[in-house]
DNA sequence: TCTTTGACTGAGC
DNA sequence: CGCTCAGCCAAAG
C-alpha cells in the first residue's frame, strides 16, 4: 500500500497546477496535478506533505487543511492512499508584488490555474471529481475510486465502513470546537455506538489529519487514556486551537459542535 | 460462532 | 456532584 500526499495551493483565486511534462515515463505525463508524492519511510503524512511542497514547489507551507481520505485500486499500480489538502497559508521567498514567483520543477512545468479554469485542464478523470469538491468547499470526505488503464470505472463519495464514519465525521468538527463520542455515533447513523466510536478514535491510523483529540465524552471530560500523553495532552491540544479546559473538562454549552 | 475488550452513556444511589 | 452498574456496539481473536 503506497501512502502519499496532494495539495492544492491556493493563492488570489488560483490554484498552483504541475503539468507533468519531464518525466518520460511519468505515469502522470501530460496530466495536471497538484503537488505532492509518496511518504518516505518512518515519515508522517504531514511531514511528507510539506517536504513534496517545498521539494517542488521551494514554497513552505505555514498552515493547511487535510480535505479528503482516497484510495486508489487499478489494474496498473499498487493499492495507494492519498491525503488530500489545500492550503492558502504558505512561505515565500521574496515580498509578494503580484503572483509567487515559480521555481523549476523536474517534474514538470508549474502554473498558478484560475480555478474557473482549473476543470478545463486534462486531468485525470478521478481528479475531476473531488476537485469539484474542493472547488464547492464540501466538507471532508472519504472516496475510493477504482481505475482500470486511464478508465474510472467506478467511485464511491463518503465514507464504507464505520471506522471511516467515525473519521470523516470526527475530520468534520471545526477547529475551536468538540463533539461527543454519543453524537458522532448518532451524526453517522449508529445511534447508542458511542463506545465503539471511541473505540475507532483510540486506533486512529491518521495521526495528524483526523483531529481526534475534538472528541470528548457527554460530559466534556477528555480522554483518559487519549494517545501519548492522556487527558493532559488532549487538554494541551483543544487549548492551542482556543477551546477552553478547566479540570480536565470542556463546557459543552460553549464548545460543543453544531 | 462465541467471547472479550474498551477514548461510552444514562440511571440510580 | 461523584460513583457504580448494566446495557450497548464494532472489532479482533
Amino acid at each position: 500500500m503506497i501512502w502519499s500526499s496532494l495539495c492544492y495551493i491556493e493563492y488570489k483565486g488560483n490554484y498552483l497546477m504541475l503539468h507533468r511534462t519531464r518525466k518520460e515515463h511519468d505515469i502522470n505525463k501530460g496530466k495536471w496535478i497538484g503537488v505532492g508524492g509518496k511518504t518516505e519511510p518512518l515519515e508522517t503524512v504531514p511531514e511528507c506533505l510539506v517536504r513534496e511542497v517545498r521539494e517542488e514547489t521551494g514554497f513552505t507551507l505555514r498552515a493547511y487543511e487535510p480535505r479528503a481520505i482516497i484510495t486508489f485500486n487499478s489494474d496498473f499500480a499498487e493499492k495507494e492512499i492519498m491525503f488530500l489538502f489545500t492550503s492558502s497559508d504558505f512561505g515565500r521567498s521574496r515580498e509578494d508584488p503580484g503572483m509567487p514567483p515559480l521555481p523549476l520543477c523536474d517534474e514538470g512545468e508549474l502554473k498558478w490555474v484560475p480555478k474557473d479554469e482549473v476543470m478545463g485542464l486534462n486531468l485525470w478523470e478521478g481528479d475531476r471529481i473531488f476537485i469539484e469538491k474542493l472547488l464547492e468547499d464540501a466538507p471532508f470526505f472519504f472516496m475510493r475510486m477504482e481505475y482500470r488503464g486511464d478508465d474510472l470505472t467506478e467511485y464511491v463519495l463518503g465514507a464504507e465502513n464505520f471506522r471511516d464514519k467515525v473519521y470523516e465525521a470526527a475530520a468534520r468538527i471545526p477547529r475551536g470546537s468538540v463533539s461527543t463520542y454519543g453524537d458522532i455515533a448518532i451524526e453517522i447513523g449508529h445511534p447508542g455506538a458511542a463506545r465503539a466510536v471511541g473505540n475507532a478514535l483510540h486506533d486512529n491510523p491518521y495521526e495528524g489529519i483526523i483531529p481526534c483529540h475534538r472528541v470528548v465524552n457527554a460530559g466534556g471530560y477528555c480522554a483518559k487514556n487519549f494517545g501519548f500523553g492522556g487527558a493532559e495532552a488532549q487538554a494541551r491540544l483543544l487549548r492551542a486551537e482556543g477551546v477552553e479546559v478547566k479540570g480536565g473538562r470542556v463546557e459543552l454549552d460553549q464548545a460543543r459542535n453544531g
